[in-house]
DNA sequence: GTCTATATTTCGATAGAC
DNA sequence: GTCTATCGAAATATAGAC
């Protein structure tokens, strides 16, 4: 454990901002103190000032540098025309849960409404980034699946939140009940996951009026 | 506003949980100082040390007597055996938009997630006494739906959370979006919500089998 | 029960050696 | 690029007058 060590230099920004992640979204934006950072990487505090020149700046590239990968990938299942209109809703569901309960960027939402009085370009960095992203990529493969006929004329608004909102929700709860011994008893991902993409299924191919107006 | 007046003591300890729950909400707990609540509240910081011992204690009691209403009227919607079992569906997702988009105790969610690992008790107290209940009310119309053959045989737990799932983040999307200035635009309320009560009672009241398994 | 004043700790951030 | 040492501001909490 040397003092300077070039191969530790190269990928630190990255260490950084993935332990900072984590950690922000454990405990909070004002819950997490530069100290707290530096012992959770391993370095003392001055040096993170080194790489951000303040809290703000590292938050706000834990924040904007955190989703890009996760659009991507869901925005490539929209563009596999490979499989099937209720295969690729299945796919990108499984993806939404994958990214909401595996990834610190799918548990930034409650963060986010922390400092969005505070700071709210980072509020709007990240809607229109990620939320307004990954909402808009499954708004499309539901018109999509409408205009091929593959699914029943539902209101693409609302079937969005109905997709969106169980998987955001339970990350949040699990987050919440962390600490409790039964906690994957009071939330069964798996069968909590499969129940839903099958109700979203049989509303998007089911049969008669599915909008509610 | 005279220094001693006995008619604001006397309402004192309620007025400083309400305002300090709104302040807990919009910032956090750690983004939350005693002096900003003193000034919200209109008094001294050291006055608050009068009614609370601490800033944890302030915090476990506004979440621990902010939710006894917003269950008990649940429960009561569950009761009334004057509506029919869609009707009271119906209802009881009005009462929980309500809760969780106009009450401060409904925006709890995030705040609980953010203290869980510091103040695990807490976690503990709101999940037992809100979160469970409010859950368990609504399990339970469904159960009686089914049991009555008003609904169909649907997985009461995926059907849970796809009624609170679209409402609590609805809520925390609308405090992230709180400052943008097409925040109606984005996510409408109304709409929403008519849209979410008239799925759910699609599939609990549709044919088919409507389990995911 | 509320106030002014203050003790004590922790925070974000900087200076300067190596 | 990382460290030790430290600054000034802001945090929680207390002391004691009225």
């Amino acid at each position: 454990m040397t003092k300077n060590d070039p191969a530790q230099a190269s990928g630190r920004r990255a260490d950084i901002l993935e332990r900072a992640t984590e950690a922000f979204v454990s405990h909070g934006y004002a819950g997490t103190s530069m100290a707290d950072l530096a012992r959770a990487i391993g370095i003392q505090k001055a040096s993170l000032y080194h790489h951000f020149r303040s809290k703000e700046s590292l938050f706000v590239a834990c924040v904007t540098e955190g989703y890009d990968g996760a659009v991507r990938r869901l925005e490539a299942i929209r563009s596999d025309d490979a499989i099937s209109d209720p295969a690729r809703i299945r796919a990108a569901m499984e993806e939404i849960y994958r990214i909401n309960l595996t990834t610190p960027v799918g548990r930034m939402a409650p963060l986010i409404a922390e400092i969005a009085a505070t700071i709210p370009e980072v509020a709007q960095a990240f809607h229109s980034g990620f939320i307004a992203r990954h909402y808009a990529t499954v708004t499309g493969m539901i018109e999509d699946g409408i205009a091929r006929g593959s699914f029943a004329h539902v209101d693409p608004l609302g079937m969005q939140h109905l997709i969106f909102g169980p998987v955001i929700t339970l990350a949040l709860s699990r987050e919440m009940t962390a600490s409790f011994p039964d906690r994957d008893a009071l939330y069964p991902v798996d069968r909590i996951r499969e129940t839903h993409i099958g109700l979203i299924l049989r509303l998007l191919t089911g049969k008669g009026s599915a909008d509610g107006s």
